[in-house]
DNA sequence: AATCCCCCCAACCGCGTTCTC
DNA sequence: TGAGAACGCGGTTGGGGGGAT
């Protein structure tokens, strides 16, 4: 059987929380705790799904959650975290006080990836780039090597075309090599197995074959 | 001044895990 | 012990805001 939805999809609200929610939530949970997200927007007084109410309280409104800027001390230690755990958000959150996963995510997505590629370094294994080229040049026969040099030095010059003139490689005429991607790629939500038959998300079990896309 | 483009982040979706009966 | 419900997590989306043209 398949699994029922959380909730009367036709019946609920979606979309930006208004300040009168927020006070409704607020206040309910205030009063009454996070028993039973099912019943919460009922009794409420809200049109929302409970998995809405949730999120908008852990990642927004719950009393003890920051909203400033991550402080370098908070990076440094997402970045550690993430080197030994990978995309485990919830973990890595739980090492920052008042920061929730979603939070933590948004960040390494929008700031600490292109911070780390800046400084040379890959941020899914968190080795620089030069070692990991070194590293599979050496697991590589030679034509293997040259073709990757090859590739290599295509995806850095899309990469610095892209830099200089905020244009994607897509942009400009290129005849040898198709472009490999759409400029914002809408995979397909299960392209990849089921999350129990996935490897775990360390770092050292993905690789960095592909060119980045270009930031 | 108007339009375009990109970035950021709040919110959603679907799946796995845990809980309850 | 198994089925169904509820919860939690990570990936993805889309809209608003602001800078660039």
């Amino acid at each position: 059987m398949g699994r029922v939805p959380c909730c009367e999809k036709d019946n609920v609200k979606r979309g930006q929380w208004t300040p009168e929610e927020d006070n409704k939530l607020l206040t309910y949970i205030t009063q009454y705790g996070t028993r039973n997200w099912r019943l919460i927007p009922k009794n409420a007084g809200l049109q929302r799904c409970g998995k809405s109410c949730r999120l908008r309280w852990t990642n927004y409104l719950r009393p003890d959650l920051k909203h400033g800027e991550f402080t370098d001390a908070e990076e440094q230690t997402i970045i550690k975290l993430h080197s030994v755990v990978g995309n485990r958000w919830s973990v890595i959150a739980a090492q920052l006080p008042g920061r929730t996963d979603n939070d933590v995510k948004n960040h390494w997505n929008t700031k600490l990836k292109k911070k780390l590629s800046g400084m040379g370094i890959d941020p899914v294994t968190h080795k620089s780039f030069s070692h990991l080229m070194a590293e599979i040049a050496t697991t590589l026969a030679p034509p293997q090597v040259a073709h990757l040099a090859e590739a290599a030095l295509g995806c850095f010059k899309d990469e610095m075309l892209h830099l200089l003139t905020k244009k994607r490689p897509s942009d400009f005429p290129s005849p040898a090599v198709p472009d490999p991607a759409p400029a914002r790629p809408r995979s397909p939500r299960h392209a990849s197995p089921p999350r129990h038959l996935r490897p775990p998300t360390t770092p050292s079990s993905a690789s960095s074959w592909a060119c980045p896309a270009p930031s």
